[in-house]
RNA sequence: GGGCGCAUAGCUCAGCGGUAGAGCGCUGCUCUUACAAAGCAGAUGUCACAGGUUCAAAUCCUGUUGUGCCCACCA
């Protein structure tokens, strides 16, 4: 990285530029190209060797079939902002960029491809398969990286990162290894979400569970005196039936407990089991019990030592031989309804009823609960320390109340099945030997046995959150003891949605304090809120609300896009966006671009010391105060994670503040030249230095381009943050403050009386009793009044704070609009002073309120009634009529 | 069924114990020599409802209504 002082070659120096900006800010001109520079010189690359102190960001993965979308611009603008902000304190930031693999979602996108080609992936075989994967990965996966650099994301690339990288794939099966022999993994047979289109397990969290009409059939079971009436929702489950159960105490089927009863459509006898889990209230307070197709009943198959009978396949089609064999489960589901109807089992007709019934949440197909062998991590003692660590402090959850949500699931957490039945993934490294022996093979170790020698490697590959679960550590070269992982881990700050605390989040927790001897993989869980749209409804791909943050960055700008999103981002709370909440953030850099046009035509300076208080102008040394104590404020958001409000801030700072008052009032010391005008110069390119440094986290492209030009050094990107000089005048503030009210008096008096902007008024202005006199200059031009010459009558006449701003507007004014006004205004302000007063003479208030309170309440007081002295002395200056 | 959150200007949201704020939108006047993607001025709210605590409540407590999200093995 070269040092930040030479001057930028493309415009030759600073302040030579001004006559070349155009008026208007073209950010597709300068984005790409500045990003590419940004890149080449290296900036985002992090050293591992650095002496200064490390901050470290890993980004979310997105799916390599993922493209950007509003979500990821939103939390990417964060990142970005965060890593960029402490690259510029001196840390050696380090944002790792990277992608997931993706498991189910890539092998389906492939699948789907090979489709349209007639074929299926049985077609190709495993090996061939997995090849096209990576085929396709190489053609179109990591589509969204493209569009990261088009955002502005200062990630380091030499670090970019990819699940299946072979480095990855090591440190997953290293800490399968691991988790193996501490005999927190395991293979067990139990009933697991199965999803029958993808063909695969998955896990409680990917299964979504939505509410939909369902019909409850009742059904008679038994034959002559033993028949008990169950209902049911899934009547083809039936089939596999080898239990009815009822409450212990329910008299009602007391006699029936123990007997062996008739399973309708079968040759089959089911007993009658106790059991405290059925509910007597319920329906009938019988439930028919299908150990291998529902988790429930699989629980009571356990207690009673019932036998599991599978009867549909991975597919969900029916395998008992009969009628309803063949049939797909849906199918049958009728087929069995009306069969039960014939023979006059059914007792109550199909009914209407509203259940919960869970989707996969990749295909939205309905999820079959099945038997099922699968591995499984025992989540127990690591969940204990993923909850230890938030619970005391090491780790934070912003918003904290958010971490109520982490505890709820940390601390009841299933055990979590990591088998996938997909080809796509890791492959599970555990070898099945031809006498029924397991063997788990470590990162290092070869095979135990050849398949000659009857050896075989488990088919099935892991979850795709299991390596994700790694990604703090092993993006960083675990299981290697690498600089990197010396250096950059533990991470500072992860920043995500919180819709992915359990997939991602606590799985991230768990290995990172199990693989890094209890060092959290990160101090701070910021979590953020989902982008919606300008009506808070949820934008998702099939809805037409859905927008690509690609057009809108073509339209306004990659910072329109990003000072938007940060604008709305308050913490953990969804963020509405709408096209024209960017067109604002595209004319705030328009304004900021044109307010520096402006300083460069006039000759604003860096060069020199900026002149000691004393040589300054009471507007100059307003203005610095108020710089400090914005350069205070905006440290003081970025580490409480306060996107929106620094965002504003600045917003405000720079548009009124700098923009709409300082710039202003400097024109006239600018056109009256002398050394006052010098060291306003000097001010206005301090103040414009340090604005655009404090908004280039956010808004990257248009702050470099106007500061390169500005200050003609290197780049804005390792440039210095800004340090709260400490400097503040609370005179000069109180001053300015009395200009602008002043100022604005008047112009509400012109406005008021229909005066154009433009038009010239001659004016006396009486300053005498205020620290006005060096404002007059600036306020006869902001409020274009010429001299008062020799014909000067004075018409109207306002006395402000002090002054007295008299005008000749040459003909009647209209008394009664102007004492209809103030009239107006004037039993505010005595409103206002009666209230205070009531207030002051409450003796209550007074003992118990708190000083700073009353104090307000007093100088409420006051200034009421200084504002009723004042329309007092305009309506009494006001002419007869 | 349990948990959490939210109800403030037309819209989207800040504020969370001491006189109601922002952005966008709206009205009027302006091409005032950086910017019309702009400037200036202006209008706009019984802070969901009902009780309570307090000298003081949009802000705390209780309840009601509406609304959103999360969790759960609702046969």
């Amino acid at each position: 990285m070269t040092e930040n002082t030479q001057q930028s070659p493309r415009n030759g120096g600073p302040n030579s530029i001004p006559a070349q900006l155009p008026t208007q800010y073209a950010p597709a001109e300068v984005e790409g190209p500045l990003y590419e520079r940004w890149v080449e010189r290296g900036y985002f690359e992090a050293e591992a060797t650095s002496e200064k102190p490390p901050y470290t960001i890993v980004i979310p993965p997105p799916n390599v079939t993922g493209s950007l979308h509003l979500g990821h611009a939103f939390q990417h603008t964060l990142m970005d902002a965060l890593t960029r902000r402490k690259r510029m304190q001196g840390y050696e930031s380090l944002w790792l960029p990277g992608m997931d693999h993706a498991g189910i979602a890539t092998q389906n996108k492939v699948e789907q491809q090979l489709a349209e080609e007639g074929k299926s992936r049985h077609d190709l075989g495993r090996e061939e398969f997995v090849e096209r994967v990576w085929k396709w990965k190489q053609e179109y996966g990591g589509k969204i990286l493209g569009q990261m650099r088009r955002l502005g994301d200062g990630v380091d690339w030499s670090r970019e990162r990819f699940t299946m990288d072979e480095g990855l794939s090591k440190a997953v099966q290293t800490i399968f290894k691991r988790l193996y022999d501490d005999e927190l993994i395991y293979r067990a047979e139990r009933i697991i979400n199965w999803c029958p289109r993808c063909l695969t397990a998955i896990s409680d969290i990917e299964v979504e569970y939505q509410d939909d009409d369902g019909e409850l059939v009742s059904i008679t079971y038994g034959e002559g005196e033993d028949t008990l009436v169950v209902a049911t929702t899934r009547a083809e489950t039936m089939l596999g039936d080898t239990a009815v159960a009822v409450h212990p105490d329910d008299e009602r089927y007391a006699h029936l407990i123990g007997k062996r009863i008739k399973l309708p459509l079968t040759d089959r006898t089911i007993p009658v089991v106790a059991d405290t889990h059925v509910d007597p209230e319920f329906g009938t307070g019988a439930v028919k019990v299908t150990p291998a197709h529902d988790p429930n009943d699989f629980a009571i198959g356990q207690r009673h030592d019932l036998e599991s009978m599978t009867v549909m396949d991975e597919r969900g089609v029916i395998t008992v031989h009969g009628p309803f064999e063949g049939l797909d489960r849906f199918e049958a589901r009728s087929a069995i309804v009306a069969a039960l109807r014939e023979q006059g089992r059914i007792v109550a007709e199909k009914r209407p009823y509203v259940h919960s019934v869970g989707h996969c949440s990749r295909c939205k197909t309905t999820v079959e609960p099945r038997l099922s062998m699968q591995w499984w991590v025992k989540v127990g003692p690591l969940a204990q320390a993923a909850g230890d660590a938030v619970r005391d402090g090491r780790v934070k959850i912003h918003p904290e109340d958010m971490s109520k949500r982490y505890f709820d699931w940390v601390d009841n957490m299933h055990d979590w099945c990591i088998s996938r039945q997909l080809w796509w993934g890791h492959r599970i490294p555990v070898w099945y030997g031809p006498d029924g022996e397991i063997v788990c093979v470590g990162p290092d170790e070869e095979p135990p046995g050849t398949e000659a020698e009857g050896w075989t490697q488990e088919s099935d590959v892991l979850d795709t959150w299991f390596s994700s679960g790694l990604w703090p550590f092993s993006t960083l070269g675990w299981p290697e003891k690498t600089p990197d992982l010396a250096k950059f881990y533990p991470t500072d700050v992860l920043l995500t949605g919180h819709d992915i605390i359990f997939f991602w989040v606590a799985r991230m927790m768990m290995f990172g304090l199990y693989a890094m001897d209890g060092r959290a993989p990160f101090h701070t869980i910021a979590l953020t809120g989902l982008v919606r749209d300008e009506h808070g409804k949820k934008m998702s791909k099939s809805n037409p609300n859905s927008v690509d943050p690609l057009d809108w960055m073509d339209a306004y700008g990659a910072d329109a896009v990003r000072f938007t999103l940060a604008r709305g981002a308050n913490p953990g709370a969804d963020v509405p966006i709408g096209e024209d909440w960017v067109q604002a953030s595209r004319n705030f850099a328009n304004k900021i671009w044109n307010a520096t046009r402006f300083a460069l035509m006039n000759g604003a300076t860096l060069e020199g010391e900026l002149p000691p208080a004393e040589e300054l102008s009471a507007t100059d040394r307003w203005i610095l105060s108020r710089l400090n104590t914005v350069v205070a404020q905006v440290d003081a958001y970025y580490d409480d994670y306060q996107f929106a409000k620094l965002s504003d801030a600045l917003y405000h700072f720079a548009w009124d503040e700098v923009f709409d008052w300082y710039v202003e009032l400097s024109k006239t010391t600018f056109m009256a030249g002398g050394p006052a005008a010098d060291a306003s110069r000097r001010v206005l390119g301090e103040v414009l230095d340090v604005t655009l440094r404090l908004l280039h986290p956010i808004v990257p492209f248009v702050t470099e381009t106007l500061w390169t030009t500005l200050t003609g050094r290197e780049s804005l990107v390792i440039a210095e943050w800004p340090a709260d000089s400490g400097f503040r005048d609370a005179a000069a503030e109180r001053e300015i403050e009395t200009v602008q009210q002043v100022v604005t008096e008047v112009r509400r008096f012109r406005s008021d009386q229909g005066l154009q902007p433009g038009q010239k008024v001659p004016a006396r202005l009486d300053l005498a009793g205020t620290q006005l006199a060096a404002h007059e200059a600036a306020m006869r031009s902001l409020l274009r009044l010429q001299p008062a010459g020799e014909e000067f009558t004075a018409t109207a006449s306002l006395p402000v704070a002090g002054a007295t701003v008299a005008l000749d507007l040459s003909g009647a004014i209209d008394v009664e609009a102007e004492r209809k006004r103030l009239s107006k205004d004037l039993a505010a302000a005595e409103k206002e002073k009666a209230q205070a007063n009531a207030k002051l003479g409450n003796e209550a208030f007074l003992g118990k309120a708190p000083e700073h309170v009353v104090a307000k309440i007093r100088t409420r007081l006051e200034t009421a009634e200084a504002d009723i002295e004042r329309i007092s002395a305009q309506l009494a200056a006001l002419p007869k009529a």
